[in-house]
DNA sequence: ACTTTATTTATTGTTGACAATATATCCTGC
DNA sequence: GCAGGATATATTGTCAACAATAAATAAAGT
């Protein structure tokens, strides 16, 4: 079973395990499977019309996207991603983003940077409509983040991240509602770094991306503090 | 099917999935398996005695890792790794293990950085048994990198790069034989790295360990284009 | 009433068979 | 001899059934 990806060519024949996959994917990032339920073969292979051999190849894959764990002889359980969890994916993030700044700031092309900023007046336009207050990132080629790994042209890193790592931060900001409230802020810092990759600068590209995502690394230490003072 | 891993815990069930995983993954790696090559289901299951279900479980992970490709309907090949892709794994590596290595700083204890010079002295040994020709890392707790994630302590890490990269890096260098023939060079570079790691200085730390997986790049650039000349 | 043991039920892991698809082989025409 | 079409064969994807294991329930003991 090959990864779907959002650009996936739809003369390929697409299996019932990767068709399945996706949907499950997508049911567990946005929270309509709950994270650490349990899950049930044969309730899974009602739902989805199917059997439970491309019902476990999918479970395969999404447990290899860390979406899920299994046990032997126990069954699957979607993962309930702790704070020190969420914290270490943004360690992660912050290495492969600068580098994947850097990379983009020798990679891209002007049209695709014109692109970028395109995207980033949309978000300057959402965020005046939220009066500041909020910057969501929406899905792939409308995600910030995305399109700079995207412009990395590194396959590996992109496969990490928009494959993999992204999947779990979405899901855990759907869990948790985490919303930037550092709006105004992170915008201008995504202005930056669009700035350094048109100038061709890698190394400022790095260091303005990794300060960008240590940041956002800091708010969520500082909202999960406050979090436990409340409870 | 959970991942297998090195310190697995054996009252735990391993399915038959999982086993022929790790015996299928070590084939590849170590080239049994030829890169490349195409794998029939029917031939494996019976090589390995089980039927194609578990098998094209473990398939699916060989999937997830890398390690090979599956189409629909045509089959799975063993992955041959072009030098561009090893030159992405290269820079991902990188910041990663420069990440790893400031985090190493700040949570590796003095008795495991006693044990990280340990191995160094062991691995010093055998440079001088090849007389400086050579630095090979053999596997896992006695590879240098290897143990520098696992000092991250950064679980999202050591998976990235310890159940996933790392079998592909050895793969490339089982079929290149890519010895380091920077053998002193890389070995001292290793022990400023412990030394910095050893003051707590993570900054330092991930300066080195990023210079270093550079100059491992580049010496990786230098040979390819050396090969591409004399094709 | 609570704990332990035994039994039942449901689920997970595996197998072999069938359907669908791709590949290999054969045949025909130029 | 080569190209294209037809046929045969092998492989891949899926399904349903069986075996093994864990969880749930019931029964027995204290």
């Amino acid at each position: 079973m090959s990864r779907p990806s959002a650009l996936h060519v739809t003369e390929e024949p697409v299996t019932i395990a990767e068709r399945v996959f996706a949907q499950i994917q997508k049911a567990i990032v946005e929270g309509e499977i709950a994270p650490g339920s349990k899950l049930s073969e044969p309730e899974l292979a009602r739902t989805y019309g199917i059997s439970r051999g491309p019902l476990r190849e999918a479970m395969g894959q999404l447990e290899a996207r860390g979406l899920l764990t299994r046990r032997p002889n126990v069954g699957a359980r979607v993962v309930t991603l702790s704070s020190e969890q969420l914290l270490e994916i943004y360690r992660v993030r912050e290495a492969l983003e600068g580098m994947a700044a850097r990379l983009a700031a020798e990679n891209m092309s002007e049209t695709e940077v014109d692109d970028l900023r395109e995207l980033l007046e949309q978000h300057q336009t959402q965020i005046e409509q939220q009066q500041g207050l909020a910057y969501f990132q929406q899905e792939h080629d409308l995600d910030f983040h995305y399109r700079i790994v995207q412009g990395s042209k590194n396959s590996r890193m992109i496969a990490l991240l928009c494959n993999d790592l992204y999947h779990l931060v979405r899901m855990y900001r759907y869990q948790f509602g985490m919303a930037s409230l550092r709006a105004t802020r992170a915008f201008r810092e995504h202005q930056h770094i669009v700035d350094a990759i048109a100038e061709g600068d890698g190394e400022l590209a790095e260091l303005l991306m990794r300060h960008h995502i240590r940041a956002a690394r800091k708010n969520v230490e500082r909202r999960l503090a406050e979090r436990q003072v409340k409870e």
